[in-house]
DNA sequence: GCCTTTCTGTACCGATCGGTACAGAATGAT
DNA sequence: ATCATTCTGTACCGATCGGTACAGAAAGGC
C-alpha cells in the first residue's frame, strides 16, 4: 500500500461544519475551509468532492444530530419533558460560541432561498422531520391528558416549531442563554405547555 | 443647467431594496442591482455611493417602514388589536412574492453575523425598536386589564417578538399566508393574547 | 449656433472566487 | 533499496466580484 492520509476525515468535516454553521455557505470561502480543516486543496477535493457536496454532507449531519437531541430526550415516557429538554440542551447546555451560531437549517433557509432551491429544500426537510417529532410528542401528551386537547397536536407542533425558529434567530441576534431560556419557558408556559 | 437625471432615485432605491430583501446582501451582485434599478454603473455610484451604503439605506428604510406598520395600527385605543393588525398586515395583506421574502432585518442578522458586525447591529437596532413598541402596546393592554398582569410587558413583548421572528423564518421556508396566519392566531390565543 | 453640465455606457482595474493540474514528498509493500 | 501509491503544496485556470476611469450623448442657458 501507500502513504496514509494525514488527516481524519470526520474531524476535518466537523471543522467545516462549524465554519458553515457560523458563517453560512457563501461567506465561507475555500481557503477558509482548508485552513480550518487543516488539509490541502487537493486533499479537499479528493475527500469531499466540492464545496457544495461538503455543505450538503454537513447540513444533513447537523439536521440528524439536532433531531437526535430531541429523540434522546424522548426515551422516557414524559413526552412534554422531552420538548423542554430539547430547548434546554440546545440553549443552556451549549457553549456560547455555538449558541451564537443559531441553527444551520434556519440559517441556510434564509440565506439560500431565491438563490439555491435544492439546498433550501434539504434544510426544509430536516426541519420538517423535527416538527413531525414535536407533533408526535405533543400527541402523546394529549392522550396522557397533560396538555389541552385543543388545538390539534399538529397545530401545537407548529407553534412549538415557530418558537424554536424564533429562538434560533434570537441566538444570533443576541446570544444570551439566560434570556433565551427565560423566553422559551415563558412562551411554553403561556401556551399551556409548562413542564 | 444641464441634463436631467433619467431615473427617479426613490424608485431605483426601492427596486434595490426589493432585491436585497429577496436575496440578501452578498448574493445580490452589482449587475443584478443595476439591471433591477434600470440605471448605469456610473449613475449608481454617483447617486448611492457604493453597494454597502445603499444596503444600509435600504435596511434603515425597511426597518422604519415595518415599524410604521405597527404604529399605524396603534392609532386607536385598542393596543392589543394593533398587534394583531401588524401580523395580519404583514402576512395576509401582502402579495405572495413579498411574503416569501420574510423580514429584511431577520435575513440580514442571520446572513451577516460573524461576517459584518456593523450591518448586523443596524438590523438588530431596527428589530429592537419594534420590540419596544410591542412592549408599550402590551403594557397598555395590561393597564386596561385586557391581558394577564403576569408576565411583565417586556417579557410578553419578547415572546411576541419571538413569534414574529419565527413567522419570518416560516415565510421563507413555506410562504403560505393561510397557515402562517393560523399559526399566529393559535400562538397568540394560547399565550392569552387573543383579539 | 456653442458651452457647460451631468447624465449613460463601456472598458478596465486588482482581488477573489471555486476548481484543476501537476510536481514532489512521504510511506507501506516487497 | 526500489516501487507503487497517495498524500501535500502550489501554480494556474476562467469567471466573477466591487469599484474606477473615461469617452461620448443629451439637455438646458446663452
Amino acid at each position: 500500500m501507500a502513504r496514509i492520509p494525514a488527516f481524519n476525515r470526520e474531524n476535518a468535516r466537523d471543522a467545516a461544519l462549524k465554519l458553515f454553521w457560523s458563517r453560512g455557505y457563501t461567506a465561507t470561502s475555500l481557503p477558509d475551509l482548508l485552513d480550518a480543516m487543516g488539509i490541502a486543496r487537493s486533499s479537499f477535493y479528493a475527500a469531499f468532492g466540492d464545496k457544495r457536496s461538503l455543505f450538503i454532507e454537513c447540513l444533513e449531519l447537523f439536521g440528524d444530530r439536532t433531531r437526535d437531541i430531541l429523540l434522546e430526550g424522548a426515551m422516557d415516557d414524559d413526552s412534554l419533558a422531552a420538548i423542554h429538554q430539547f430547548f434546554h440542551k440546545t440553549i443552556s447546555e451549549v457553549p456560547l460560541n455555538r449558541l451564537s451560531c443559531g441553527c444551520m437549517m434556519v440559517n441556510s433557509i434564509l440565506e439560500l432561498s431565491d438563490v439555491d432551491a435544492e439546498l433550501q429544500n434539504l434544510a426544509r426537510e430536516k426541519l420538517d422531520a423535527i416538527e413531525t417529532e414535536f407533533a408526535r410528542l405533543l400527541s402523546e401528551s394529549q392522550t396522557q391528558g397533560k396538555i389541552a386537547q385543543q388545538p390539534t397536536a399538529a397545530e401545537f407542533a407548529r407553534a412549538v416549531m415557530n418558537l424554536n425558529l424564533g429562538v434560533r434567530v434570537q441566538s444570533r441576534k443576541h446570544p444570551d442563554p439566560i434570556t433565551l431560556q427565560h423566553t422559551v419557558d415563558t412562551s411554553l408556559t403561556l401556551m399551556g405547555l409548562a413542564a
